[in-house]
DNA sequence: GCCGTTTTCGGCCCGACTGTTTTCAGTCG
């Protein structure tokens, strides 16, 4: 897959093109190609001109330079803007709150060219006094840097979220007349976020700006204005307020959920029916008269579009499915109807089998899934052979005396490191349900960690693979296997895979999960619980889900228990 | 550089805040 070695290079030529001073247009092109090139399933190397000229946003032009790139590893007119301007500008444009026009003015007056000359000059005082450039600025550069050097952190949704709605409840209770909600990519449930964005509407503006800027755990406000104030929380997180009238309410919702692209291309589906769509509404062009805003809806009515889900605007698709009635039915937290994958006390979970049950009933699912780990996990106590007919028999215990709810004897079964799994077949051909995961070798060439993958999906007992590609969000990257092959594989063996709902994990991501959902592979979305509170994180799970714009009918764990083991035995020695 | 339900040329989304200005440029989302 050559798809973000080419987005990258794309990308590099828009910026290396803002450092000219060249057409902002000219620019957005690129960019806009460079994100075009990321969301496609499909890898761009084994596209021909033709094709990737049909893709939006890339015309003659770039498919000519993109298939160059995939054919030779080069752009001309990258190498040539290389020639002219020194990588080490492409550092200083990362630093916030420095632009092409600062970077450049640097360059050209003083001679910059890398972040660390920037340094040793903020350091020595002697920026202040260029062009527009006093004491603040140059605070602000400096301060700028130690921000890039600590590493733009991004924030796994799992840790940002509950901070985010804690801070709602907080300006909720202070100022209990307004209205919030959270917007930007938290709201579209995006697996990290890079700052917390919260919405407010009021009749008293300054009341709730007063209380955002006062929030307990507020390092430092960065920005504090009429209707836009930022903080920095002790977490390091950046939280964003927006104040709105509340007839903006919507509109301003909408605006600020994002993603800029999605916004981007509904403005330019305005104004081409002489609309204007902002933060405060929808107007005529002609006369300005104002056509709604008070509800979110109202801006896609406008439009003529349905209502389309914060998950799926990204640009990615939405829009052409919502001009012509085909926006997915997305699943939702209340179709599940039970987790396929979690542990107990017999590895190295915290509870026991009657605890796991009694958590599940509480959230209304019909079943659970025990699947402890094996024993080649011998650090989480994995299960011997012995022990699973143990656990076995405790589970068809449970299961008479449990009415109207069901436990599945399952199993997580450790991929070894040749591809084979820990336990023999003839155990697994008793279990309900075989999840299989890889635990050990991460560091294997990709090959053999693809083939691993294939060769479980080829037992005919194996249902589910778990957290396929490894990724541990901010932690480590997924492992370098080939994931279009797992799911061809997959596909062939009517195998699912599993979409891990821990939020460190969440993995497969929406973008593979949309991939495998396009084969038509199930998708079992679990939590992976240790410990009964985890049996919560399923909001993750489903919202990776919906993102991957799954349906009820594309998620295993919708079944009602019946269908669901009538379709698990089906799965069942499907050899190739 | 892309694109067309007013266009194959002439457009291309829109607004807030900061810091430096005296009316605005730069940056950001």
């Amino acid at each position: 897959m050559k798809n973000p070695q080419v987005a990258s290079v794309l990308h590099e030529i828009a910026d290396l093109l803002e450092l000219s001073g060249e057409n902002p247009f000219r620019i957005r092109a690129y960019r806009r190609a460079a994100m075009n090139v990321e969301a496609i399933p499909k890898d761009v190397a084994a596209m021909g001109e033709e094709e990737l000229f049909s893709l939006p946003g890339i015309g003659k032009d770039l498919a000519h330079k993109i298939r160059q790139f995939v054919d030779t590893g080069r752009i001309d007119i990258h190498e040539e803007l290389q020639k002219k301007i020194p990588r080490g500008l492409l550092e200083i444009l990362r630093v916030p709150g420095i632009g092409p026009k600062t970077a450049r003015l640097l360059f050209d007056r003083k001679n910059v060219k890398s972040l660390e000359e920037l340094e040793a000059l903020v350091r020595s005082g002697r920026l202040a006094g260029l062009p527009g450039i006093q004491a603040k600025t140059e605070e602000n550069i400096r301060k700028g840097i130690g921000q890039l050097r600590k590493g733009m952190e991004r924030f796994p949704l799992g840790k940002a979220l509950p901070i985010a709605r804690g801070i709602v409840d907080l300006l909720q209770e202070a100022v209990p007349r307004a209205r919030f909600a959270l917007a930007g990519s938290i709201r579209r449930w995006k697996d990290t976020v890079r700052d917390i964005d919260v919405l407010a509407a009021g009749k008293k503006p300054e009341a709730i700006t007063n209380a955002f800027v006062g929030l307990p755990g507020t390092r430092e406000v960065l920005e504090r204005g009429a209707t836009k104030s930022s903080i920095l929380t002790v977490d390091g997180i950046q939280v964003d307020l927006r104040v709105v009238a509340e007839d903006s309410f919507g509109a301003a919702l909408q605006y600020f959920t994002g993603s800029k692209e999605h916004n981007v291309r509904l403005r330019e589906m305005a104004s081409r029916r002489g609309l204007k769509i902002n933060e405060y509404g929808v107007f005529r062009e002609a006369d300005g008269r104002r056509l709604g805003g008070r509800e979110e809806e109202d801006v896609y009515k406008a439009l003529g579009l349905p209502f389309v889900p914060p998950e799926l605007r990204e640009d990615a698709g939405e829009i052409e499915a919502a001009i012509e009635g085909k926006l997915p039915g997305l699943v939702s937290l209340a179709d599940i109807r039970g987790d396929l994958h979690v542990h107990t006390k017999w590895s190295d979970g915290a509870h026991d089998l009657d605890a796991v049950v009694g958590a599940a009933r509480a959230r209304k699912y019909d079943y659970v899934a025990i699947t402890d780990h094996s024993k080649g996990l011998g650090v989480a106590r994995g299960l011997t052979e012995e022990r699973v007919r143990g656990q076995i028999a405790e589970i068809d215990a449970a299961n008479r005396k449990a009415k109207g709810f069901r436990v599945l004897k399952g199993i997580e079964v450790d991929i070894r490191g040749d591809g084979t799994l820990d336990l023999p077949d003839a155990l697994l051909s008793e279990l309900d349900i075989v999840v299989a995961s890889v635990h050990s070798g991460f560091r294997q060439p990709g090959e053999q960690l693809t083939k691993r993958l294939v060769a479980a999906i080829r037992n005919p007992y194996v249902s589910v693979i778990a957290h396929p590609t490894g990724r541990l969000l901010g932690e480590r990257e997924a492992y370098p296997v080939d994931m279009e092959a797992v799911i061809a594989e997959a596909a062939r063996h009517g195998k699912a895979l599993e979409i891990n709902a821990y939020p460190l994990r969440l993995d497969l991501s929406d973008a593979w999960a949309r991939a495998a959902k396009r084969r038509g592979i199930p998708l079992a979305v679990s939590t992976d619980a240790h410990i009964l509170a985890n049996l919560d994180f399923m909001q993750y799970g489903v919202s990776i889900a919906r993102r991957g714009w799954l349906e009820p009918g594309d998620v295993l764990n919708t079944l009602p228990f019946p269908k669901l083991a009538r379709r698990l035995q089906a799965m069942r020695g499907k050899r190739a």
